[in-house]
DNA sequence: CCTCATTTGTGATACATTTCTCAATCAGCG
DNA sequence: CGCTGATTGAGAAATGTATCACAAATGAGG
């Protein structure tokens, strides 16, 4: 997944992975009222060493104060930027079942910097379906209407049988990030990320270091 | 959240991590009816090498034959009963929200070794709403109720601001393993494991390597 | 029954990530 | 205006993880 070029030193993708974390905890500051904190106080709260966190943070630029500390809006500005998120990325959603209705009802990614704006089912008796500001289109018409609008982020809620029928065609309209929910492992092309959500595997996770 | 123990040489969290997708993928080659597989077949299928495949695998026991590679069946068993899904964990769902509904209703946690046996609330609204099988109790009688039913592994889809002292709670009742769909680190003692689930986590994750 | 093509399991090696450590810097304060 | 305590940024060291490479084992085919 992660870009490589010859002039910029390129960031390991597990760092990448956590700054929405750091982002998500520094708004939750920012809501607080707060205006700076520390890295070890991030630290404590995302059960983190400060040394990770500093060092993270290092690698896109020095965005700290020494004997001070970080000031907050301005390190979510940096990493609103640094992530892409200083705008919103309209998404496309595939799969309008229990799950992709309730992804379409999720608020949560609004003000995260994302828009549900299209969604495709291939099943004719939901098709056509209306909901907050869209309607729910024929999957025939997908690649079509997706590369039209440049949308080049996706959500994969179809069955795990379909979904690298469903990916493949994504992908053919042009885009480059899907976030799978079908349990099953995608095969794309470089310069496609994919990132999966798995309960039932994060549950297993768990049960191994239960006691019987 | 990795065990330690001085007789037992301690598995790496990031193998086990792996498991339930070995799991999955091994029980989808099983319903094509396929008997055996190799590690660089499955390496294939994960996106993995097939050498990590075999190096994570033989932390546990000499599960494959050489020259043939595995048996399906026989690696799924070994692989359930490592994971301890070779039994229905009964699981305890904290928030009955648009997220919490949803949960409840998904299916695809059944075959693979949980079922939500309680649901709780603090919404009197919610509380007495019933669906398969069972009822929204209200959250002031949670501690006991899954104290008294031995529930050691819960859900929790209650929102950010809440979410710690729901925790809480759930641990003095003895719940042992969260998966956390809220959007916030939460704090446990040593011995309480848990997994989150941030979607929009996911997302900005992958914008990090779009174009802008 | 011998050879061949495969494939495992694993020690050794290479690579990646985290933690340690400390010089440099900064605001506050007397 | 110089001292104090706090905190960053980053090189070095320690730790953790993935890959390599190969001996050992296996079934198939002649």
């Amino acid at each position: 997944m992660p870009h490589k070029s010859a002039s910029v030193k390129t960031i390991p993708d597990i760092v990448v992975g956590r700054l929405p974390f750091y982002l998500r905890t520094l708004r939750a500051l920012a809501a607080e009222g707060r205006e700076i904190t520390s890295s070890s106080d991030l630290g404590n709260r995302l059960g983190l060493t400060s040394a990770q966190i500093r060092k993270d943070l290092s690698y896109f630029g020095e965005f700290g104060k020494q004997g001070l500390g970080y000031n907050i809006p301005f390190l979510v500005d940096q990493l609103r930027r640094i992530l892409k998120v200083d705008r919103v990325w309209e998404v496309v959603l595939v799969g309008f079942g229990d799950l992709g209705r309730a992804i379409a009802h999720y608020h949560g990614f609004h003000d995260r910097g994302f828009e549900i704006r299209m969604v495709f089912d291939s099943d004719p008796a939901k098709i056509g379906q209306s909901l907050a500001g869209f309607t729910v289109d024929d999957m025939n018409a997908m690649v079509e209407k997706v590369r039209a609008a440049k949308v080049r982020v996706a959500m994969l809620a179809v069955p795990a049988t379909s979904a690298q029928k469903v990916a493949d065609l994504l992908i053919k309209g042009g885009v480059r990030a899907i976030l799978n929910y079908a349990p099953t492992t995608l095969n794309v092309p470089k310069g496609v990320a994919v990132q999966n959500i798995d309960p039932a595997a994060h549950m297993q996770h768990m049960t191994y270091y239960l006691e019987p």
